[in-house]
DNA sequence: ACTCTATTGTGAGAATTCGCACAGATGGAC
DNA sequence: GTCCATCTGTGCGAATTCTCACAATAGAGT
């Protein structure tokens, strides 16, 4: 039984599609479909359903992807250990955090990261998707909220607040009854800043409803309402003036997250470092 | 990452040497030499140290072969569900069992297995050695004492015993206290009808030891002295006659051993009654 | 109705990989 | 000492595998 097969095999039983799995594993569709064919010729067992658009996994496929997902695990595990194995500082550290604190607190201050360590080259992911870090999409993740996933070590580094913002224009304008808010779109319902801007502008209209924070903040300065936005992007913009009201803003705590078996490799701890200097 | 280049390496890892490990994985040995040479070089360590007439795994290539080892086993499970899942009554069934049961008690009865299921190939294999049957070398195994290793199920499905034969002319010419002996070698010594020939010859002279025991049955019936061989052995055997002597013959036990996994599969079933009639 | 995107399927040339044959080297048996 | 078996290394031709480009189809959004 070529293993290859069986790893193609469980990628496209993982990701759900030919395609997906195909991403997955940096290959072209094809060769999924090729060596799926092949380790059910091998097996002498039919393991998928080709549809006209989909390949759904047959019986025997599901009972022998779950009984063979564990080797996909043992593989990242291996892939960590490499990492880990690895003495000095340097080689490739991938960072997963959500768009807006990777683009205005990290991604600006990478080049004295890259002056301290030279040999460090950094993938930098904002993604609203939080990248696995047990399959190794990532070494180094900013969570919002504390992780739950088995091997995994988090740490707080930090806390910041949100406020609402909008052109000093709209701000000198509208009465506070006439307000009208951007929001996130309704999958981030359940995010604390959501609700809490929900309560507040209470019937209030909501004008535009945005998935990309950064498209928030450019929806306010334009003066077509107030968005909801970390402080430590709205005070930093000179086109956005903070609309305060009483009561305690809301907040997120800022989690720095690193599977266990990456937890004392030199390059990760460097990496880790520089995140907390960037977050304090 | 590619699989079938950790396939390769952890054979290697386990066989020991380049070209054992190709044996196991049916490849040429320079195909493994490149395999593990590919896996060292996508990441970037080093996992063997190439001596002239070895390799040797590194610290690391240890680690990475330790972690990466339940890969082997589950890899081996599927293999077994695979089987499992075939319905009907058919495929290559492998029997693995001591030389002399193979080849007295077994291989002149396949026919009738044949007859009975035509679409059941047997691969019958006697050895010494005990084949894994978690490694799947073997899907049915006849051992002389209940296995130990975690999910194997045996049950007992004989009884055999041993006693002394010789040539009949040897018999009658040579009086006891001169009687020689054919042996095991040392490497049996642990085995109880070895134990009992040495109790019994004592003083008396072992004249040849050999590993085979249709050697020592081909001797015994040159005259040369007297073996230890199994009843349904030596009966069959016109030209050897029994020495009988006071006390409690040795015997030992046969068990039938199979994977919890593949206990229930209508094939092994078919072959498992077989073999359970050849013993009855 | 249409466009756009995402899916799987097909054929051909290119790139890769594999096995074979041979060499060199070493340790054990006789 | 000599032969034999075993192990790893090298070069080359053959077989395989992969990628690319294109096609067909379906569904969602406009």
């Amino acid at each position: 039984m070529d293993w290859t097969d069986l790893q193609h095999f469980l990628a496209l039983a993982r990701e759900g599609t030919l395609s997906a799995a195909a991403r997955n594993l940096n290959v072209d569709h094809v060769t999924v479909a090729r060596r799926v064919a092949a380790l059910e010729a091998s097996l002498l067992l039919k393991l998928v359903d080709r549809r006209p658009r989909s390949y759904e996994l047959t019986e025997d496929g599901k009972r022998i992807a779950k009984i063979g997902a564990p080797m996909a695990e043992t593989a990242f595990a291996i892939e960590r250990a490499v990492q880990a194995s690895k003495s000095g500082i340097g080689g490739e550290i991938t960072i997963s955090a959500p768009p807006s604190l990777a683009n205005v607190l990290i991604a600006p201050k990478l080049i004295r990261l890259r002056r301290l360590h030279p040999g460090i080259r950094i993938k930098l992911i904002g993604e609203k998707r939080t990248a696995s870090l047990n399959r190794r999409e990532a070494d180094l993740a900013l969570r919002l909220s504390r992780p739950t996933e088995p091997g995994l070590i988090a740490r707080k580094i930090g806390y910041f607040e949100f406020a609402l913002y909008g052109s000093p224009n709209y701000l000198k304008t509208t009465p506070p009854h006439a307000f009208t808010f951007v929001a996130y779109d309704s999958s981030m319902d359940e995010a604390p800043q959501q609700r809490w801007l929900m309560r507040f502008a209470a019937s209030r209209e909501i004008v535009l409803r945005t998935n990309d924070l950064e498209n928030q903040a450019a929806a306010a300065r334009t003066g077509i309402g107030l968005a909801v936005l970390p402080k430590f992007l709205g005070e930093a913009d000179p086109l956005l003036q903070r609309h305060d009201i009483g009561g305690r803003p809301v907040g997120r705590e800022v989690w720095l997250v690193v599977h266990r078996d990456l937890r004392r490799t030199p390059t990760i701890r460097a990496v880790a470092g520089f995140i907390e200097d960037c977050l304090a």
